[in-house]
DNA sequence: GCACAGCCTGACGTCGCGTCAGGGTCAAGC
DNA sequence: GCTTGACCCTGACGCGACGTCAGGCTGTGC
């Protein structure tokens, strides 16, 4: 194959395999006459290795190294491949749980701090700045509250989307003093309402998804408090009520 | 806080914090008499939406245009990024499974295809290439089907045909073993097992299809060590009995 | 008052290509 | 046999997002 042919094939430019043959990192196995470059089967198969490697962030130089070690095996390859795959899944994850988490805490007017948001971004010591924020920004209650204020007073979308939270919320709390049980239909019904409103509000919330973020209910103690604050025993029965709900559907 | 301090919070270098200052991305509100840079609340929550965006593939300046933005609020950002982010999950999970497919093809003795494997990355047009595919790497209909097939696998399916594999293998092995020929009318039927269950599981393999995949079985030596590891003699005995089959259904 | 960590501003280097510029190649059609 | 247009070649410069000194000021603890 030509360099074209390759380079649309594997979703690169010309470029890019002009650069990689430059380098040495994938020299094509053949040239026509006239200095065509002309790619081989074996040529492919290392292009998609390089490009597995590069998507997972490896500098071109050390997927050379990589390739070219003599003592590595494909299968050895896959393994790796497999494992910073899995390991970027991961840290995917959490990173679409941090967001989801956040959007939760906006509605619930809660703001999160600074060392929470950093914290899906590289691992640092977490307890190393937590004294000196906290002599920073003052008591975090305080600035929480004032961040509450301004994100719940600058748009009126945001206040109906609240006050349809609160309300909810006051019919879950109902409905625990009235003794409904969490895993009942009633109460089941209420947490699809309650999922029903994050993917209208916010974004699409599959069941499953639900199930997590009601485990982080009971899991983050903020996120208990709100809903304690409302009535005592709250946080528990939703999450309960939301898994089971999630169970129902799945 | 301090930029040192902020760095270090944040997963980033000093001089990252400088760069964004120096382009307009990400000014602290504030300076020290003596030229210290000053970061408040509001820099340190720019710039984890900085890095987040950045995260997602966004060039700087794109970053700065989407924050600088008058008519997003922040749970604008919010849903995009949580949107962005699944999109990257699934489209690592995607990886993923094409790591897992070529790593069970290898121990099953499949090998794919180029386009395949290169499928997962960029979203080239699929027709654009039909037709050289079809020249080069045989029936697309059947590679397609594959592929199509393949993606709709669980791990607990790959487990199963795994096991359905090695169970027709060992059998095979028995027959030889126990001295039965290969060109006999039990060895065929242990073949068109053997069809059926790539043509069950994978993609249609017609006779010839199945006869040249028995050929390759002696040819290629990586096929030929996987049946050798079994029983000596497996992959001479198999390639016979599957071409004999092909042969009594032409 | 001094050591030493931390901050500042240039300024140049690097990586992984993008993007011309200037020129040869190849298959098709007239 | 000649043109046309798509494709290929090799420089060479540019760029984004920083890394990495260099040379000098600042702030704190002993």
């Amino acid at each position: 194959m030509n360099v074209g042919e390759v380079a649309a094939l594997a979703g690169v430019t010309v470029r890019t395999l002009h650069h990689y043959d430059r380098i040495g990192l994938l020299s094509p196995s053949g040239r026509t006459a006239a200095g065509y470059r002309r790619y081989s089967a074996a040529d492919l198969d290392r292009l998609h290795q390089v490009l597995l490697y590069r998507e997972l962030g490896f500098p071109l130089e050390e997927v050379a190294t990589l390739l070219d070690d003599p003592s590595a095996d494909p299968a050895e390859h896959l393994r790796r491949q497999h494992r910073l795959l899995r390991d970027r899944l991961e840290r995917t994850q959490a990173m679409v749980a941090a967001v989801e988490k956040e959007m939760e805490a906006r509605q619930m007017g809660i703001s999160l701090t600074p060392q929470e948001r950093f914290e899906v971004f590289g691992e640092h010591d977490p307890e190393q700045y937590e004294a000196e924020v906290q002599e920073r920004w003052g008591d975090t209650d305080a600035y929480r509250e004032s961040s509450r204020r301004s994100a719940a007073y600058t748009k009126e979308d945001w206040v109906r989307i609240k006050a349809e939270g609160e309300d909810l919320m006051e019919r879950m709390a109902a409905a625990l003093r009235a003794g409904v049980a969490p895993d009942s239909a009633q109460a089941m019904d209420l947490a699809e309402e309650h999922r029903q409103q994050i993917t209208g509000n916010f974004y699409d919330c599959p069941p499953e998804m639900h199930a997590a973020l009601g485990r982080m209910y009971v899991e983050d103690e903020r996120f208990t408090a709100t809903y304690e604050n409302v009535a005592p025993g709250l946080a528990q029965w939703v999450s309960t009520a939301v898994q089971a709900n999630a169970a129902r559907q799945g």
